[in-house]
DNA sequence: ACGATGATGAAC
DNA sequence: TTCATCATCGTA
């Protein structure tokens, strides 16, 4: 089942733990690739020194200001997109990246924010797009099972030292065990 | 373990 | 104009 807008329309750090276990599904030249996501991380309101919107509106994070359920899509280091869902209500900018999946129905390597961009082809076209509809090609549907809270690990977020009070907060959570989790 | 990659935004 | 970044790969 589609997950609604209406499921992105709360706090990234409730959306980013639930989205667990949920499918990413992509359709290229009708071909469906299955995902089920196991690791995200919660980037949550203006005063996240961790996030993009930390330092206000800019024209790349603009649609993190914008309602839930839009896709917002960047690219960094000068090589790679990272994919993340707007959360929380309009003009609060609140948002879940999606760091890691699992491949279901082919043989990827996805683990990690960039890998799994690449292997999915999302990239700018996709960015302030709605995740909530199939129209672009792109979902999520929900977890057929949930899992089990004592299996979701949370912890510090990854590649963001410069966070001052905000990089120690335990806002990453992915699922125990899973070998495709990111390192570190 | 380190350098290359080279968009975007902030500091200078 | 220069510097740092929500990362990854190739080379050592």
């Amino acid at each position: 089942m589609l997950l609604s807008s209406s499921f992105y329309a709360r706090s990234a750090r409730e959306v980013a733990p639930e989205l667990l276990g949920c499918f990413l599904i992509r359709k290229i030249n009708g071909r469906i690739i299955k995902t089920k996501i196991v690791e995200t991380e919660a980037y949550c309101g203006p005063n996240d020194l961790a996030s993009h919107a930390s330092r206000g509106r800019t024209e790349r994070n603009k649609v993190m200001f914008g309602p839930a359920g839009i896709i917002y899509v960047y690219f960094t280091y000068g090589m790679h997109y990272m994919f993340n869902i707007v959360t929380g209500p309009t003009n609060y900018p609140d948002a879940v990246l999606i760091r890691a999946v699992e491949p279901l129905n082919k043989i990827l390597k996805t683990n990690g924010p960039a890998r799994l961009t690449k292997v999915l082809a999302i990239d700018k076209k996709f960015n302030g797009l709605a995740i909530y509809n199939k129209k672009n090609n792109l979902w999520i549907e929900k977890a057929e099972t949930k899992i089990k809270p004592a299996r979701i690990i949370k912890a510090a977020r990854i590649g963001i030292d410069y966070a001052g009070k905000y990089k120690n907060k335990k806002w990453r959570f992915y699922v125990k065990d899973n070998k495709y989790v990111s390192a570190k």
